[in-house]
Parts: structure tokens; C-alpha cells; sequence
DNA sequence: GTTGAATTCAAACAACTGTTTAATACAGTC
DNA sequence: GACTGTATTAAACAGTTGTTTGAATTCAAC
């Protein structure tokens, strides 16, 4: 093991800049929780911001092997697929069942993006959105134009993120016994596959609902 | 006008917490954009924390003024109320006709919460949720569950926050052209709109979408 | 114009920031 | 043994942080 204070500092520093963000986190609270000297994040990293960046790194891989995709048969039906799908996103998002310090983190550069993370983030969920795409494209009426395919992807990630997003509120506004009882990861994914779903069955409405561009006057 | 200088340091502090956050915002970059002396923010607000809080109520104050609910007649179709509820809450997420700082900031503050703020965060998303859930609420079947109710609330309150959270992502993934011509907010209200009301259309899918509860076990 | 309180200001404060230094410890090789 | 390159350490670095100070200024009321 040539660089274990490396990975030390690694695993220490993914919790703290989830929670506190790059800038109100400081190489001492990280070094002491990993219990190494304060000059090593210079001498392993370089600087601090280059610690920042291996974290996000980290958890971006963590992140994908704790949770992989599950396995659902190639002929199975788009219910099964997307509900399989929404299942696992959620879970990823809310961490169960592993850390939720890499979503966590994750989430804040989604919100504002470091200017070195940014493809970072990209290639952290354009794989996810088209993932998303196939198994929604056989639900879509043939000649859907692409820009609506996107919207129905877009409001699964929404509905998906939203958990995490508003995570504070919906703690509050749902109180915690209910959470247990209605809220659970299945059943989130059940409503949120059904909503799609349902949305996408009705396919004369589909075709008549975008509204005609107002030439962009707000009038 | 009494305090001028209170209001400059005031109207300065919005946009540079939101950009940055608390932590990494300091009080001699407020005062300097605001062109006041450092002293003024000890003097006028007690410290840094102090006036923090009072920036997250300015902008929460803000938002709702900036952009009023639409004068929708009481006897309008679910489906115009509910569209006219989208639209105004994505106009106050993305902060177009208004700066869009408090919209930044008050999300920041709904992803991890200052301890203090946690009750503004709650009076600030409660009354939207109550008046989302007015206008589904005759969509619903009778004897519809209230966490049933809830989880199509959240749905489209997800759908709405999706655009400014993963805005960073978005802006990517989907090129400047593209969202100019498709992804206006009437447009986006409107698809947003037809995928909840779809899905509520839908009694019988409706009835049954709930997974039996695994008694908790995640085997 | 004088008073007296409210406000502004430049300067300083101690505490903390990320980073550097130079000395030390520790392996493996000759 | 001495030599080598890597890794760790305590101490110090210069710069910035939020906050305080005490004198200067403003300004309305008399």
C-alpha cells in the first residue's frame, strides 16, 4: 500500500465537502478527521482544489458501483424497464443502502457546477438520460419530435431528484411516520412510472399539446 | 430614508449569497459591491450571520412580488389553473422578467437548510403545496389517499424544479437553440400540465399502482 | 451655532485560511 | 555501514476572514 494517507484523505475529505461544500470546508477539518498531517493534501494533491476534484471523481465511481442497474430481461415489458430504472435513480439519490455523502455531492455541483467539473457532471448523467431515452422510446407515438422525447426524460429525472432536491421541506411537510409507510423507494417508483406512463398512453393528446410560440412577446 | 446604506448592503448581499453561498460570500466583497464601509454590515446588522437571514427573507419577500399567482376565475378548468400554477412557479424558478438570485438562493437554502432558516424555507414552500394541492384536488378520485394526493404534488413540483436544479446539466445537454425554440416556459408548462392531468385521467390505472409494502425487509 | 445622538470611516484585531519549509523517519539498494 | 528517493512531521508562512475600536463625520433639533 504506497499511499494510504492518500486514500485516507480521499475517504475523509467525501464527506465533509458534500455536506459543507468546497469553501467552507478547510484541509484541517479534513486532515484531522483522517487523522494525517495538515501539509499532506499538499504533498498527495498538489492543493486543495485538486482534492476537490479527485473527490468528485470518487464519488461519481462510487456512486455507480454501489448501486448498479438492475437486471431486467432485454424483452421486458417499458413499465418493468422504467420502473426498474426510477427504482434505482431513487435509490442512488437518497443513498440508501450505501453513503449518500457521493449524491450528496454530486447534487451540489449539479446545482452550481466548478468550472473543471463540469463535463465531469456531464458524463455523470448524459449516460442516465440515455439509458432513460431507450426504454422510453418504444412508449413514444412514431415521428415523437425529439425535443418532447427529452421532456418526458426530463420530468422522470424531476420527479426523481426532487426527493433529494426539496429533501429538507419534504421532511418537514410529510412527517416521518408517513414517510415510512407511503413513501417508500417501490412505491415512489410505482407513482412515478405511472405518471409517464399513463401520460404516454394517451397518445391524441400527445400530439396537440405543445402550445404555438407566442413570437416570444410576453405581453 | 434612514438607513440607505442598510438597503445598498442589502440589495448587494442577494445576489453575491446566492451565487456563492454563506460560507464562501465575505462581508468585505458585500461591502465593496455596495460601496460602503466594512464596518456597516456589524453596525447595521449585528454580523455576517444576521444579515444572511435577513437577505434569504428579503428574497423570499421578492419572489412573490416579482411574480404574482395569475388571475385565473375561479370557475377555470383544472387544467387552466394548473397551468397557470406551472408557469408562474417555473417564471419564479428561472427568474426570467425578475433577477433570479432569490429563486438561487432560496433553492440553496431548500438543499441544506441553515438551521435558522429551516422555518422560512417551510412557510415559503408550504402555501405553494397547499394551493398545487387546491387545484388538483377535484382531479382526484373520491377517497383518493391523501399520500396519493401528496406524491402527484411533489410529481409536479419535481417537474417544475428539475429546470433550475440540474440547470447546469441542462444547459448542456440541451443546446441554447434548442431551448429558445422548445423549451419556453409555456411550453414546458404545458407539457407538464398534460403529463399530470394524463396520468390523473387515468382512474382505474390509478386505483391499483400501489405496491404491497414488503414489510419493510430489503432482503 | 451648539448640542447630542446616529452614522461612517480608516485602522487594527485576533483567529483562521491554504500553503511552504526544512528537518526527520523510513523503506530498499549498494 | 552510507546512499537514495519517498513519506511524514511540526513549525512557520503570508494572506484573508469576521469583527472591534475610537475618532471623525453627518445631521436633525434646538
Amino acid at each position: 500500500m504506497p499511499d494510504k494517507t492518500r486514500t485516507r484523505i480521499l475517504q475523509a475529505a467525501g464527506p465533509i465537502f458534500a455536506k459543507k461544500g468546497f469553501e467552507a470546508s478547510t484541509v484541517r477539518e479534513i486532515c484531522d478527521s483522517a487523522d494525517v498531517n495538515v501539509a499532506s493534501v499538499n504533498y498527495h494533491f498538489g492543493d486543495k482544489k485538486r482534492l476537490y476534484l479527485e473527490t468528485v471523481k470518487h464519488a461519481r465511481d462510487l456512486r455507480v458501483e454501489q448501486v448498479p442497474w438492475p437486471e431486467v430481461p432485454e424483452h421486458a415489458s417499458t413499465h418493468d424497464k422504467l420502473c426498474g430504472f426510477v427504482e434505482t435513480m431513487l435509490t442512488r439519490v437518497l443513498g440508501i443502502n450505501a453513503e449518500q455523502w457521493p449524491s450528496q455531492l454530486m447534487m451540489r455541483e449539479m446545482l452550481d457546477p466548478t468550472e473543471d467539473c463540469r463535463s465531469m457532471v456531464e458524463d455523470f448523467f448524459r449516460p442516465r438520460l440515455n439509458r432513460l431515452q431507450d426504454i422510453l422510446d418504444p412508449a413514444f407515438p412514431s415521428g415523437f419530435e425529439e425535443h418532447r422525447r427529452q421532456q418526458f426524460a426530463f420530468s422522470v429525472m424531476g420527479q426523481c431528484l426532487f426527493y433529494r432536491v426539496a429533501g429538507g421541506v419534504f421532511d418537514i411537510v410529510v412527517p416521518k411516520k408517513q414517510r415510512n409507510a407511503y413513501f417508500r423507494i417501490e412505491q415512489l417508483a410505482a407513482h412515478i412510472t405511472n405518471v409517464t406512463l399513463a401520460a404516454l398512453g394517451d397518445t391524441e393528446l400527445l400530439l396537440e399539446t405543445q402550445p404555438v410560440s407566442h413570437s416570444g412577446k410576453a405581453s
